[in-house]
DNA sequence: GTGGTCTAGACCACT
DNA sequence: GTGGTCTAGACCACA
């Protein structure tokens, strides 16, 4: 699992984290039950403050993507992902809203926007081959 | 064109304007060359500062959709919306990524994925009907 | 002689007319003793505010580049243009500097750098009627 | 590097910072990757309000001279200037012409003003002597 | 009356 | 301690 932060961005590099760990779940490179680096090791790999990774992992514990345990360390969640709450839905309209109205403005047709959440949503989706690790 | 802010938001309330004038004008209620408030109208008008509004129009104007005249006051783009450029298409992957992330991690489906997108779009894009003004 | 104004810019509208009749001068379409518009002739022509044409006429007059008579209006100095003074010389030193700073962080050339500048003095100096100069 | 300011110029502060930062660039001063003073750290060292040091700070990000880095700070653009593109160009010339059109009705020559084109530009990308650092 | 600029001072998020 | 955001209030340039 390869983490790649951008340091310049205006994403808080703890959200960076937290979106490279989903991805990585999504994507299958992390499975269900595989245990993370530790708080401090990843911190010193990355190259970022421990608050900070401790910050991601905690925000991900309570979204429910991963089980921190004092003395096994951390895992991804085994026990099955957060489902989709209402409270979720509501989230993600109001994060989509926004997206697609700028994408309507530049004149992106629905055919396109769908188009382009269809390839991202593939590109996600697609695990690795077994063997790719 | 009625403008709300979550003052509780974690969103800065300069973005929130920007994102609710952005649907405005892809919802067709903000047309092009109209007039926008003042900004210490629009300011007063919900309870801001007048500097929030401020950065919030230099914001929209620096990425096209709006003109700041000299005095006139500020017009929604007259010349043609910003076009879908390399830029564009990158931040608009960067933003729907994580997003999708999340949703394939919650076992949304394609199809519904593709569906709620489809759904917002179609939200936002319905004009307004003609005898609402 | 043709104005062209940007009511857009960020360049105030007096200064953006002394511009195109600084331009007019050097270029040749003013001709020294020439008559200019009245200011509400002009004013009128191109759409902008009384006060607006009288500030550009008022600042024209103070550095000597026309004259302005109650009765006769408003004409290009006919007794000679401003000369290179070393106050002038400091003012275009410090317009210059910043332009030029910005050009070689860009990694312009000093060949292109005079290209350019040769380019627009000829463009410009490049008089209309035969018995210019 | 040292800042000089002159407050009763006409010429917005956070403009010069971004001028004088420009040309310490240029003149390599400053150096990429260099780190640039805090936005309080400057603003108290020069005698202005931190919001003018931070407008100059952000509108050079967003030209591409310099990154802000998450409370690491803030410093010279290390991944190369910007380029000289379209955009630039036009922007050069609107400056320029105005100044040269002034020179010929003053009755600069060509010659001169390539001059003193040549002498500014020297002057700036003089770089200061290795052993200055 | 409009936007542009500047100040002073505050709180917060991030690391 | 860093930058990001917001407020309150002021003065000026412009038209």
């Amino acid at each position: 699992m390869i983490i790649n932060l951008d340091m310049q961005s205006d994403i808080p590099i703890y959200t960076q984290l937290m979106n490279q760990i989903i991805e990585g779940i999504a994507h299958g490179d992390l499975q269900p039950g595989e245990a993370l680096p530790s708080v401090r090791g990843l911190a010193s790999d990355i190259g970022v403050n421990l608050h900070t990774v401790n910050k991601a992992y905690t925000m991900l514990k309570q979204e429910g993507f991963i089980q921190i345990h004092r003395q096994k360390g951390v895992v991804i969640q085994p026990d099955g992902m957060p489902e989709i709450t209402p409270e979720y839905e509501l989230k993600q309209y109001n994060q989509l809203k926004p997206i697609i109205a700028e994408a309507i403005c530049r004149g992106m047709s629905e055919e396109q926007m769908l188009d382009i959440t269809e390839q991202i949503y593939r590109e996600i989706s697609t695990p690795r081959k077994e063997n790719d690790q």
